[in-house]
DNA sequence: GCCGTTTTCGGCCCGACTGTTTTCAGTCG
């Protein structure tokens, strides 16, 4: 039977097929919605199509379920079955080049009869390409650039939010190097703090915009300028990261951050809600329209008789809007929209000053690189309260787990180290979740320990029934515990395991414990969803660094970027309370 | 295809840039 991921892929699949045919591009993007609305879904799907409930979900309309129903019930869709056959499945794949859209990829076929990458290849090689109508000799060349980089892009990940805002912030300093820059900042999905980005946008505020743009040209990691233009300028760095830097002068700097930010669905719900009040939205600002407003036409900016309002931030914006200002990290169209406008979205989403602590620390005695007293100091420099010293347990072979009698001489080593430092260290451990559910300590050592971070490191490709029942028993150990790589993603190399998050969260609901944000760039975990059905059942949080050196106590950034996406406030996080109470709260033993 | 405290029909977000064109279509975000 079709899960609602499956079922939301073949709604996308049939979206981009009724695009290939050239249907009308308002139904393509119903599709689109109505895949995103199930794959979003609370409830169960199975529920809501056998009690009929489905046309009541926001994008699903008449239609939509019908399809859904049969995807659910028979696995097959005749719409999805009848386009499939008209197209063969490597065009889909054309879509994927930059470049081509479903015009070009329609003409393609029809002229050429190309229908993989490789005969779109061949074509362009040949020179039968720039012979059609509508494209040239620069377009095939594109063409063939933007199959090598699709190739590029499927053998290697996207680049990681750490490495992306690095390079942006190295950016921003080099443009800050010209005059001609009055106000800069990464937006897009870097502003977001999305896991990986795919391009960097980079707004900035001039009244000479020719020599701002020139200036970016020379920023030292520039490979290829890709396109150039009033307003936008195109750059690809040698890493083959892409970034967009735009400039307008700087009245219009606030609706320019706002519009790069995005997200996309976030701006097209608020745009249709600007149109209800009687504005329109773009980057150029918010125009309030004429009584007599057009219908909406092919744009060529606001029609005339629009007034334009003035606003000095986003948070004007927002409040010209009625609604309260939304955090760009919720910026994604996932009820922040709905919960702006009835006033509850959380004014206290955590901040990285509301963290006291650094948690789930690792040293020499296991795989880190620094020293107890290394750490402790780097920590205490940060203007950290305390650290938890966890190094891996026992069944950690391959990273110097510790046994019994190792962890009790490292306790000796915090002891001396702690009569130096004034920070607050206390005795922790990572300790696997073993197959069973157990954890790798006896309970005579976890009575005494202050802090426990459970984690799976092991038989990660268990199905996903073992797998909840597996997390379930080691969430309902009655120690507390913090779940710790929860899901064990590696971004862009491993998927999160099999399970069923929402058992294993009320298990954790019911027992005593807290759920992770491990602040490592490459996992990231646990993700906004995870962490926002963790918040619905009070499960606490902790922001975690993971650090396996001194350099690593950085990646609290992320941590913290992490858990506001997961709407996270700072009173559900432990470690921003004092050292104190944040022993209290996780001492494993009560 | 979806949707409706003005609507069950007629809307649906908006603009920049490129290449191939003589005024614009296609793509992208």
């Amino acid at each position: 039977m079709l899960d609602k991921f499956a079922i939301a892929r073949a709604l996308r699949e049939i979206g981009m097929l009724l695009e290939l045919e050239g249907e009308n591009p308002f139904k393509v993007r119903a599709y689109d919605r109505g895949a995103r609305a199930v794959e979003e879904l609370a409830e169960d799907l199975g529920t809501l199509v056998r009690e009929d409930r489905l046309t009541d979900v926001p994008g699903i309309g008449e239609a939509i379920s019908k399809k859904v129903a049969s995807l659910l019930t028979t696995g097959r869709s005749g719409l999805l079955d009848e386009l499939r056959a008209k197209h063969p499945p490597g065009v889909l794949e054309l879509l994927q080049i930059s470049e081509l859209g479903p015009k070009k990829v329609a003409a393609l076929r029809e002229a050429l009869g190309v229908s993989s990458v490789d005969e779109l290849e061949a074509a362009c090689l040949a020179g039968r390409v720039r012979e059609l109508r509508g494209f040239g000799a620069r377009t095939e060349q594109k063409i063939l650039e933007g199959i090598g980089r699709l190739r590029a892009r499927l053998s290697s990940r996207r680049t990681l939010l750490a490495e992306a805002v690095e390079v942006g912030e190295r950016i921003l300093d080099h443009l800050d190097g010209s005059s001609a820059c009055l106000r800069r900042d990464l937006a897009g999905s870097a502003r977001r703090a999305r896991e990986t980005v795919g391009d960097l946008d980079v707004v900035a505020a001039s009244t000479d915009p020719a020599a701002l743009a020139e200036h970016l040209t020379h920023f030292p990691l520039v490979a290829e300028v890709v396109a150039r233009g009033e307003t936008k300028t195109t750059v690809r760095l040698g890493s083959g990261l892409a970034v967009d830097l735009r400039i307008v002068p700087p009245e219009d700097y606030p609706t320019l951050l706002h519009h790069l930010t995005g997200s996309k669905a976030h701006h097209v719900k608020l745009r249709g809600i600007a149109r209800d009040r009687g504005y329109t939205l773009s980057e150029w600002g918010l125009f309030r329209l004429p009584p007599d407003r057009p219908p909406v036409g092919a744009s060529d900016g606001p029609p005339p008789g629009s007034e334009k309002v003035p606003l000095e931030s986003e948070e004007a914006l927002y409040a010209a809007l009625g609604m309260q200002h939304v955090q760009p990290e919720l910026r994604e169209d996932e009820g922040e929209i709905e919960a702006a406008l009835e006033g509850r979205l959380p004014r206290d989403l955590v901040a990285i000053d509301d963290v006291r602590g650094m948690v789930h620390c690792h040293t020499t005695w296991s795989d880190g690189l620094a020293s107890v007293e290394e750490m402790a100091r780097a920590a205490e420099a940060l203007g950290m309260e305390y650290l938890t010293i966890t190094d891996h347990s026992g069944s950690a072979g391959y990273a110097g787990g510790l046994d019994v009698d190792r962890l009790r001489r490292q306790w000796d080593e915090i002891d001396r180290v702690q009569e130096k430092v004034k920070i607050r260290l206390l005795k922790g451990s990572e300790a696997d979740i073993l197959e069973s559910g157990g954890l790798d300590w006896p309970d005579a050592v976890l009575e005494r320990l202050e802090v426990v971070v459970a984690s799976i490191h092991s038989r990660m490709k268990m199905g996903e029934d073992e797998m909840t029942r597996r997390l379930v028993r080691a969430m309902e150990l009655p120690v507390f515990k913090i779940w710790g790589h929860a899901l064990g993603r590696l971004l862009g190399e491993r998927d999160p395991y099999a399970c069923r998050v929402e058992e294993v969260l009320d298990a954790l609901a019911g027992s005593r414990g807290a759920v992770e944000v491990n602040g490592d760039p490459k996992r990231l975990e646990a993700d906004p969803r995870l962490l926002r059905l963790a918040r619905a059942r009070g499960v606490p949080v902790v922001l975690s660094v993971d650090a396996h050196s001194v350099k690593d106590l950085g990646s609290l950034r992320w941590a913290v970027a992490t858990a506001r996406r997961g709407w996270v406030r700072r009173g559900d996080v432990l470690n921003a309370r004092p050292a104190e109470a944040f022993r209290e709260a996780v001492r494993p033993v009560a």
